[in-house]
RNA sequence: GGUCUGGUAGCUCAGUUGGAUAGAGCAACAGCCUUCUAAGCUGUGGGUCCCGGGUUCGAAUCCCGGCCGGAUCACCA
């Protein structure tokens, strides 16, 4: 609720107290934005007062509409069970004139409580690609978002740098690498991984296929395939500390980092707290150990672990094998004890796909159980997946969508489509172009994964190119690009009394559009939704391209007017790169 | 099979605690650059909101029952 529907609905109150004496309650209280085919700027829904009005709707609407009338509501009309409120030019202005003086629009007031938001969350035996790329905006936006709610972030990434995964690319790159480096080989050193993880997995299938040809049945010869039990014998050597193992494996994990850490760079996300698997572990056996011992768990006759959730309407969890060794929620209980020792978190929230959920569900109750006070209330942050045409991504099946090649396709495509337009920035030097490129290319990525709403699959066609016209990120940037252009053009900024103006339809909708931000921002924040910033940033860009179209700022002959309109631009211009930012997205000066 | 989740224009998606004749973009077609950046603006065509019931002044939205899709229910992560 805005400023503005606060006001009104006390008046409403008041109003149908009067009237009809009835104690209105929020709910009843019905604002909206008025349809542009009626006069007015904000609509009450009258149907709710009727009743106990015992009167037509139209009489209802009109009743309550006198009463309103006054310094906020200029006038009104009343159509059927709708009241329809025009409101005062003052008002507005005195809107306007708060919104530009306010250097920190859209920036909520402190909460003083400390959020943590997990996200990326990579395996390093593979580059990252369009599935990580939805996560990791989501991340970075959420935790933007949550920021301007006045929520103090801590971005943390938990990273899965242990395990039989990491295994496989090793020995593929011990049996075929020949010593390949990323220096000798010129390959990103994520990239270079990803290769032996794919050759491992292609080695791995022929000899399956070999023991199925030899009269085998195939989960037999799953499970015998020698270099199978050669990855799990790495494994265990890597457990018990293998020198030469744990060399091998922190030569290529350093591979990995650099080259996750140049995508991250690229892609324009960060952390402010990194956690290894490979440091957390050990802490969460030892609390399931713990948990153990206080009852909490029991021991099956084999030596494993489990937890027993059928009272709370799931089912029997593992939580440690019967070799003794951990799975992932092992570590996931490990890594939350480590974090809430390092950080007074008031609230954790994990960016995870949908595909976990019955995973976070269970390490909710655990970690409750162990006697976590943030275990009830973590957040799982569930996201819908990224698919193709055909179906879901695999890696093994070479069916992703490589996160730097789309990255720097986007890029691409956006210096090309700027070549024909040249002729708008005939000073323009290479550095720039490179970094028009850049923003724009990215822009519309980010753009396109977080207008869709986080919790539902989305499709992406790698046929079809990502648009840069429309309800796109270089729609709104260029609209940004466009402002800056007049405001340069603009010589002395100056910003008069704005009282006493006439204003006319399409600079009232944009004053209405920039009062609801703040509203945008707390809804985005509660809903923990990046899509709903890019609404507002689309409709905000409409809004003003619409007037920029049928009013010039620049010649306008009335100085007042020319002042106003420069404020508006100069606001939309502030509001829609506070947006922006909120969504991970750079605006450009020129483009 | 159990649980969760989704189904809106040819395609990709919006649609607020239930509100007026369900909206954008793309694609198609037709206009607008001697005027602040045409990555823009304006217009046309395009709908059984999966189907059937129910709740009420009013349902794409809430409830029940179907149909179809996806996820999940591992000593994988």
């Amino acid at each position: 609720m805005n400023k503005l529907e606060n006001i009104l609905a006390q008046q409403v109150k008041s109003a149908v107290k009067e009237l009809y004496g009835i104690e209105a309650d929020d709910k009843m209280i019905q604002l909206q934005k008025t349809r542009p085919e009626f006069e007015g700027h904000v609509t009450l829904v009258v149907f709710p007062f009727v009743k106990a009005a015992r009167k037509a709707p139209a009489q209802v609407a009109a009743e309550i509409g006198e009463k309103l009338v006054g310094e906020v509501v200029a006038k009104f009309n009343a159509v059927q069970g709708f009241l329809n409120l025009t409101i005062a030019d003052s008002f507005w202005l005195g809107q306007l004139e708060a919104i530009a003086a306010d250097a920190n629009y859209g920036q909520l007031p402190d909460r003083n409580k400390l959020m943590m938001v997990e996200y990326s969350s990579p395996n390093t035996n593979k580059p990252l690609h369009l599935g990580h790329v939805r996560n990791n905006l989501l991340g970075w936006s959420i935790a933007k978002i949550q920021e301007a709610n006045g929520w103090k972030v801590v971005k943390t990434n938990i990273v899965n740098d242990r395990g039989i995964h990491i295994c496989k690319s090793m020995l593929a790159w011990l049996k075929f690498g020949n010593g390949e480096t990323p220096e000798s080989s010129g390959k990103k050193g994520d990239h270079l991984i990803g290769d032996y993880y794919v050759r491992f997995d292609k080695e791995y299938r022929k000899q399956v296929a070999d023991l199925m040809a030899n009269g085998m049945d195939e989960e037999t010869a799953k499970r015998e395939a020698p270099l199978m039990k050669e990855a799990q014998a790495m494994l265990l050597k890597w457990e018990q500390g293998d020198k030469e193992v744990r060399e091998l494996w922190a030569k290529m994990n350093s591979w990995v980092y650099a080259g996750f850490d140049e995508t991250y760079r690229k892609m324009g996300v960060a952390f402010d707290k990194i956690y290894y698997e490979s440091n957390t572990y050990l802490e969460g056996k030892s609390e399931v150990e713990k948990g153990l011992a206080a009852g909490q768990f029991y021991r099956r006759e084999d030596g494993s672990v489990w937890a027993d959730l059928t009272k709370d309407g799931l089912d029997e969890k593992l939580l440690l094998r019967s070799d003794g060794t951990s799975v992932y929620m092992t570590q996931d209980i490990g890594t939350a004890k480590l974090r809430y020792q390092d950080f007074p978190i008031d609230k954790m929230v994990y960016v995870v796909g949908n595909e976990q959920e019955y995973h976070f569900k269970v390490l909710s109750i655990l970690l409750d159980r162990l006697g976590f006070p943030f275990g009830k209330e973590l957040v799982h942050f569930s996201y819908g997946m990224v698919e193709l045409p055909n179906g879901k991504m695999k890696s093994r099946e070479g069916t992703v969508v490589d996160a730097d090649d789309l990255m720097e396709q986007m890029i691409a495509d956006a210096r090309e489509i700027s070549k024909d337009k040249v002729n708008t920035l005939p000073d323009i030097t290479p550095e720039e172009a490179d970094e028009i490129a850049r923003k724009v290319g990215l822009g519309a990525l980010k753009y396109f994964i977080l207008k869709v709403d986080p919790r539902k699959n989305m499709l992406f066609n790698p046929e079809e190119s990502i648009d840069f016209n429309g309800n796109t990120g270089p729609f709104i940037q260029y609209t940004y690009a466009r402002i800056q252009s007049v405001l340069r053009k603009a010589d002395n900024l100056q910003i008069f009394k704005l009282s006493n103006l006439q204003m006319n339809a399409k600079e009232l909708a944009l004053i209405q559009r920039l009062a609801d931000y703040p509203a945008v921002v707390r809804q985005a924040g509660d809903e923990f939704s990046p899509a709903v910033i890019c609404n507002y940033a689309y409709a905000l860009a409409c809004d003003f391209n619409s007037f920029y179209h049928d009013y010039s700022i620049l010649n306008e002959p009335d100085e007042a007017v020319r002042a106003l309109r420069l404020t508006l631009a100069a606001t939309v211009a502030k509001t829609i790169r506070h947006a922006m930012n909120l969504l991970g997205i750079e605006v450009p000066d020129r483009m």
